[in-house]
DNA sequence: TACAATAGCTAATGCAATTAGCCAAATATT
DNA sequence: AATATTTGGCTAATTGCATTAGCTATTGTA
């Protein structure tokens, strides 16, 4: 009875042996090595041994996530606030690898636990986006996209998916750009 | 010596399992029981084992969906190509929820057949675009926006991650359409 | 018909997850 | 402080799948 360990410090260490090596390569065996424990002792904190770890893994990377944001979005509103938040995600995902891997798990795990992992984050969109005066259905839509684009491109960048040499920085801001023109046209009223 | 198989049908198989029962559940026991036959003996078509049916399932669902992708393109131009393009990528996704997981492995297998996968599909956007008289790097872009969108969305869609009771096709839309916007501000020559 | 390659099989190995059951340290109770 | 209890760790044993080794029958060909 030496390590003194919890579930925070496991689930902090999984995450960084994903962003090291991947979410697959975390094994429970190697985890406890690392720990400094042998790995049925794993099972003491998570008594549903690996997928309980991963979906902790998950809702902690969305913690994060969310945490980052709502930084980030502090003293800012509409387009600054809706740019940083972009930016912060998009750097959150650089900086973790496999812990992103862990959060779009987030898919073994119907509905409920599902859900909640992104509510935090969806939340905040939908507060900086009470500035813009849209309707309920349009900040939906404007949420959704943002989601969408984001987690794509994101994935797709980490992986190094794209293959030019054009510049990705040009790239995500032209597309944030081009999302912002989105929300200006639905405020003009236009259809 | 009996049943005949090859490394299309075995793909196949794995593809249709994939989509039932998701892409992790597809084990080379049950592939092969699937099969009429022993696991040892996938690996007379496969000597990589379950890695190589990975990949090679990754590179399949890339060929399909190029494939449906092309067929939906013909005799159209612009925006109505690209409309067409997003909505079949879309309705392939959600008929595919287990090749699609597989096909976003792409990651696993860094660099060569990594681009070769998409590489297809990503021509074709190129070749529709052509007809925008955009420059290289603003095509580049769209592509990317594009890719990113598609790629998010889907997967957010097919596993159920918008919990929103909006219709999910009402935000489709709108997204399109916001690109096809965005396509249109760099015709105007706006910046 | 004899020969070579092929595609399947069985048996054996290896590795990680998991379970069972033991034990000592920490903690709580009196 | 002394005892009881919980807790967190350990070892040993089990399971399940991937993978490897080596055998065999079939196919197809010289």
């Amino acid at each position: 009875m030496k390590a003194g360990l919890d579930r925070e410090k496991i689930i902090e260490m999984a995450a960084k042996m994903a962003d090291e090596k991947g979410v697959a390569n975390v094994t429970l065996k190697v985890l406890a090595t690392e720990l400094g424990v042998k790995s049925p002792s794993l099972y003491k904190h998570f008594c549903g041994g690996l997928d309980e770890l991963n979906k902790e893994l998950m809702l902690y990377g969305w913690r994060s996530l969310e945490s980052e944001i709502t930084r980030a979005a502090i003293g800012k509103a509409k387009d600054e606030a809706l740019i940083a938040i972009c930016q912060v995600y998009r750097n959150f995902v650089a900086g973790h690898k496999g812990l992103f891997e862990a959060m779009q798990w987030y898919n073994m795990y119907q509905s409920e636990e599902h859900l909640k992992a992104t509510e935090g984050t969806v939340s905040i969109l939908f507060q900086v986006l009470e500035a813009y005066g849209l309707t309920e259905e349009q900040k939906v839509h404007i949420v959704r996209m943002l989601r969408g684009f984001l987690q794509g491109f994101t994935t797709i960048e980490s992986h190094g998916g794209y293959g030019n040499p054009t510049p990705l920085d040009d790239t995500f801001d032209f597309a944030i750009k081009t999302i912002l023109n989105g929300i200006r046209d639905l405020q003009g009223g236009v259809e």
